[in-house]
DNA sequence: CCTTTAAATGGAAATAGTTTCCATTTATTC
DNA sequence: GAATAAATGGAAACTATTTCCATTTAAAGG
């Protein structure tokens, strides 16, 4: 996960072992966590860490591009990791239900300044739930 | 917004004072409202009426489809009438950054069942926010 | 109408996710 | 190794949302 450290550099922001662990987390699990999931899974590695503290990790790590935070109408929030991170074309994301896996979704038409129904488009949220090839086949 | 009320009514709910006037509201703004702003127009109608029973009623009518509640990563939540429902072809929407005001966004591709990226799609969020032609114009 | 009944309501309190505050620690730069 | 801005953790504050429960009410059937 070079590439995720040099876009925490380029965001002038400092490299913390917590945000390493929390890479790593991400990068060890095809699946989205809540910012609690994450504090635990990183207590269990480094020791005592506090929510606050990943919150603000986890936003920072948003921002400069390493994750992304999942669209959805639960009272909690999900963070899952840009696989490809920097290079990519602009893409969406699919959720197995089942297991949590994260897939890419090309093709997406809509794109900043387009015009949308009368509007001018500024932003969008495009987010899929469905059943992944292999919990299809396991069910 | 008879309509309306039929959704309600087939669902096996109650056609109530408070839901009559949250729907006369939705139906005189073109802007979504979170559950407190819609608390305190009803209030300025029919006196006092408690967040709780505002809470149950905007789902009770998303659930019925005569509201739908917004995608977003704000704090609060927004609802907005469906201003075609039940005849809608499947479609989705575009709030005004500036004004508010909800416009229908038709043409979508996806739909459940269909494969996609190796999943079977169940469900998805599409939302886009923009600038109105009014809007537009009025800057 | 009048009765019955399940649903809806409002207020208070509980929950729970998220953010703020601040003193301390630490990554980074020179 | 020193200087400095950023990051951290704990406690507390915030706030949106939900739960609980006693009371009221819409709707259906006599």
């Amino acid at each position: 996960m070079y590439k995720a450290y040099q876009l925490i550099r380029n965001a002038g922001l400092k490299l913390t072992p917590i945000r390493k662990e929390i890479i790593l987390i991400f990068e060890e699990s095809p699946r989205p966590f809540t910012p609690r999931e994450v504090q635990n899974l990183v207590q269990k590695r480094i020791g005592r860490c506090g929510l606050p503290g990943i919150y603000r990790n986890l936003e920072a790590l948003a921002g400069c591009g390493v994750l992304f935070r999942l669209a959805g109408f639960g009272r909690e929030r999900f963070y899952a990791l840009c696989r490809e991170p920097g290079t990519d074309p602009h893409h969406h994301h699919i959720v197995c239900v089942s297991c949590g896996k994260v897939a890419h979704v090309d093709g997406c038409r809509y794109h900043e300044g387009m015009m949308l129904g009368g509007y001018r488009l500024l932003s969008h949220i495009v987010q899929f739930e469905g059943v992944c090839a292999n919990c299809q086949e396991n069910n």
